[in-house]
DNA sequence: GTGCTTGCAAATCGTTTGCAATAGC
DNA sequence: GCTATTGCAAACGATTTGCAAGCAC
């Protein structure tokens, strides 16, 4: 039983070699990557790794809230393995993604007439390197 | 000439039927619809209408800043004729979506090194019919 | 051996592309 | 007539589904 093992239990995610390697691996690279990000860096150590466990094991962790499905880029699903609530940046020329550490809570309107289960912040623009250009 | 044709023109787009229509459609119905509902409102209207047209127009209408791309709902793009900045809340059981008013420049933290051209707020949990039940 | 998990192949479906027909100045 | 716009059909690509094989307790 390792650490990774742990946490996905505290989850109530049974582990698995294939959950463990991803859960890992979004822990250990918070790049946010895409689903071809992952199966690509994963097929090395498990060569018999298929994209649809990739998909099936990101949707049981978005849906077990130990992972974020970040939806900032049009094109494909991005995964965020820090599940405290922040902000996303993503430079509109070279894509980038960067977190912006921010009290979400503080933004809301008060007096809301519903229940809040989810915040997804996204901000586009140009990162500091493109903006120079 | 109309006032949905001045209002695309103000925008650098040049009218058309079906120009028109789909930007007349978004200024009356703020519901956030999708490609098909748009498609399916306007066919009525404009049998010739297709849905490439419709997908085009949308996307002409959002690089030209007079229509706002909300991706909230991660199966299908929703469109805004409101370009003010605001922010969105969807109900994951009934999946409504509704407009919050939101002064979204003060939330965001000062000195940041970006130049932020894009606001995109999403919130996501039970509307006030859903939580009651 | 029973139930959960994996992985292949095929299907699905939103969106984009190529290109010929059409409309507007 | 020339250029921009439209619309059909086909292509594309991310994601989902069906199902049989594999694994774990």
């Amino acid at each position: 039983m390792n650490n990774t093992s742990i946490y996905l239990s505290s989850y109530g995610i049974r582990p698995s070699v294939q959950r463990i390697a991803i859960m890992r691996f979004l822990l250990d690279n918070h790049n946010h990557p895409t689903v071809d990000d992952v199966y690509d860096a994963l097929r090395e150590q498990i060569p018999t790794l298929s994209k649809t466990t990739v998909y099936n094991t990101l949707k049981l962790f978005v849906d077990n809230g130990a992972t974020l499905h970040i939806s900032i880029d049009e094109k494909n699903a991005r995964f965020d393995g820090s599940v405290e609530p922040h902000t996303h940046f993503r430079c509109k020329k070279c894509g980038c993604i960067i977190d912006i550490p921010m009290n979400i809570e503080d933004c809301l309107p008060k007096g809301l007439k519903f229940d809040i289960e989810e915040f997804h912040f996204y901000l586009k623009g140009l990162c500091e390197n493109c903006k120079k250009r």
